[in-house]
DNA sequence: TTGTATGCGTTATCAT
DNA sequence: ATGATAACGCATACAA
């Protein structure tokens, strides 16, 4: 930076620099080269390294100038050996889509880029027999520094316990957050409010002139598929209007499920006018399902999705759907995992957002229900 | 496993069992619990670890059942810490789609599961400033077990002269083979066979009519977009056509990218009957400015894409796609990182092929060029 | 074939 | 505030 090259260190002024005789031996530097050249103990120099407070301003500086000098980083395998911890975060997951887990890894390094931590990523699959071993061997081999759990397995009660018993700190990134968070869980978690967009979503359809809605929910047991059902339910609600029955049909978050829901709905008589789906995968499933009926979006049937996938916005017309910020929640749920502060909060909760665009439009006129 | 509950270790067979007591313990086993209770040093526990030759089968067996029934397994930190490299693979790329890189990890993971190794996944900026310090700090730090490149930047010559430099074991995966590969390259590398697919994409137009095709392309300097051309012209070709100049247009792999290429070539009289573009992305673009333009696809223009995304099942009429093996990929790649076989190929080449949808169709008896 | 002493690069303990 | 010495868990050199 800005150190002179030629330092004014103790060994004299015009003599050979033993730093400059280091760096030519070229050989990586290690915590010893770095006490002897600063003069001090491993000891100090580890000191200044974990910023101890014990260490006199004047030392520190010195010690400081020779790391800086020669380029010195500690070596985290042996800092982890000694630590008895890695600097290594886990993020696991079970099948989200692959544009969800991109994002969160995004985040996730906005976050530790320079830290010197690093992401780990471990796909798993939570239908397998030794689903909760392997992940308990993979954490408790690496000594991770942090777990980063995605949905749904972030809501699996087990997997909590087990982490828990393993002693790891861990974040969980999910939506639900409410009354049905029984027993409390006290990890931490990074929390998008699901029911809000969906909950516009559904005044959005209302505004629009939209009574017949058919509504494609996610699968049983998912909290995102809870939240999002009861954020439209709300928003309908609020104008006097509810979901009937007959109307609600069930997906699993994948595209088939999502054209045969919209296939079901639209051969009722008479055929809902909106169509609102848990996910945008769905959504596109619905589409289909339109084209095959020569419906016209959004003319004959308006439809709503959610995740703000890229499809999204390119496919034709662009899909209405609720957005929530996965980039941000990635890099909110690294921070807590590696903030030096001690009181992190324990649930931060970000805002989701309907963005409209031309799959939503108004009831036809002379439609007849 | 297989072991019995009471084993017939040497220390007698009713006597409080050593092991029996260790597990009471409920610590994590280290080498020194393995050999004090298998009654041999660490250093031979050291080479049943790490398959020395020259143990006797009994004493490995013996040192194994112990092993076995503790439950131990070495720690990667010791480990890598003394043989001063990790167990770690490094994933870099700058800017692919998110499915690929999905689809990537999946294939790296289908190889080390199990193996001890772990994957860390390094986004970069290729245009950053400090690019390359940037991922040599990365390297270095880590002592990486070895590196996989995607493409763009398995294409960056600097790059590879640093891993080269750095003596760390790499593989590149890339669509580049052939001829223009100089100077030559002597790393491994994964590839894929991007001309055939579109080789085959060019005959399946020609074999449904079309004369008149626009081609877009992919970013200059992309060994995946002269591949592709290069595939396309063969394919042409082969039944005595080219590509003329003025419908062959630079697109960037991008939406917006293949849009603007799109409308430029369907603004273009006589318009092209067909569009080849060189990734997905830019199909889809395709089909928003057919969808601008009031062309129905494939009546009016037939689209084929490349990747086959998931948007290419998806979207109506589905798009029509070369698929590359990305998984297959992974794996191989991975696995040529950590096989333990000496002679590891240096090439492994997979074959793509054309996925047939509903996007291509004969063309227009009518249509006058 | 097996064991002993030592090193890998860092932090923890306990002194001074 | 600083330092000598012993961990951390494993591998290597060199003996035996």
């Amino acid at each position: 930076m800005s150190i002179p090259p030629s330092s004014k260190t103790p060994s004299g002024p015009s003599a050979v620099d033993p730093v400059e005789a280091f760096l030519q031996r070229r050989k990586k530097a290690t915590i010893n080269d770095v006490a002897s050249l600063a003069q001090v103990s491993k000891k100090t120099v580890s000191r200044v390294i974990n910023n101890s407070p014990s260490v006199r301003a004047e030392t520190r500086e010195q010690v400081n100038a020779i790391i800086n000098r020669i380029g010195f980083k500690p070596d985290p395998q042996a800092r982890g050996l000694a630590f008895r911890r890695s600097f290594l975060l886990g993020l696991i997951y079970d099948n989200p889509n692959a544009q969800y887990v991109v994002n969160i890894q995004a985040g996730i390094l906005d976050c530790i880029r320079g830290s010197g931590t690093e992401i780990i990523v471990h796909p798993c699959d939570k239908n397998s027999d030794d689903f909760l071993e392997e992940i308990r061997d993979f954490v408790e081999l690496q000594r991770l520094a942090g777990v980063i759990l995605l949905p749904p397995i972030a809501e699996n009660r087990q997997l909590l316990a087990m982490l828990d018993d393993l002693d790891v700190p861990y974040v969980r990134i999910t939506a639900m957050h409410g009354a049905e968070n029984t027993p409390p869980i006290l990890s931490p978690q990074v929390v998008s409010r699901d029911r809000q967009g969906c909950l516009a979503a559904a005044e959005h359809l209302v505004e629009l002139g939209h009574t017949r809605i058919g509504f494609i929910s996610g699968p049983a047991g998912y909290a995102s598929a809870r939240e999002r059902r009861q954020g439209f339910d709300e928003g309908l609600a609020r104008h006097g209007l509810s979901l009937s029955d007959e109307l609600i049909t069930g997906g699993e978050y994948t595209f088939e499920s999502g054209f045969e829901a919209a296939r079901h709905l639209l051969a009722l008589s008479p055929r809902p006018t909106a169509i609102f789906a848990s996910n945008d995968e769905m959504a596109i499933g619905a589409y289909k399902a339109a084209a095959q009926l020569g419906l016209t979006i959004p003319d004959e049937l308006s439809v709503i999705g959610y995740d703000d996938a890229p499809i999204a916005s390119r496919i034709t017309p662009g899909l209405t759907s609720v957005k929530a910020p996965i980039r941000d929640i990635g890099r909110t749920a690294a921070e807590t995992l590696i903030s030096e502060e001690k009181p992190r909060r324990n649930t931060t909760i970000f805002d989701t957002a309907l963005i409209v665009r031309e799959s939503t439009g108004p009831r036809e006129p002379d439609f007849k229900p």
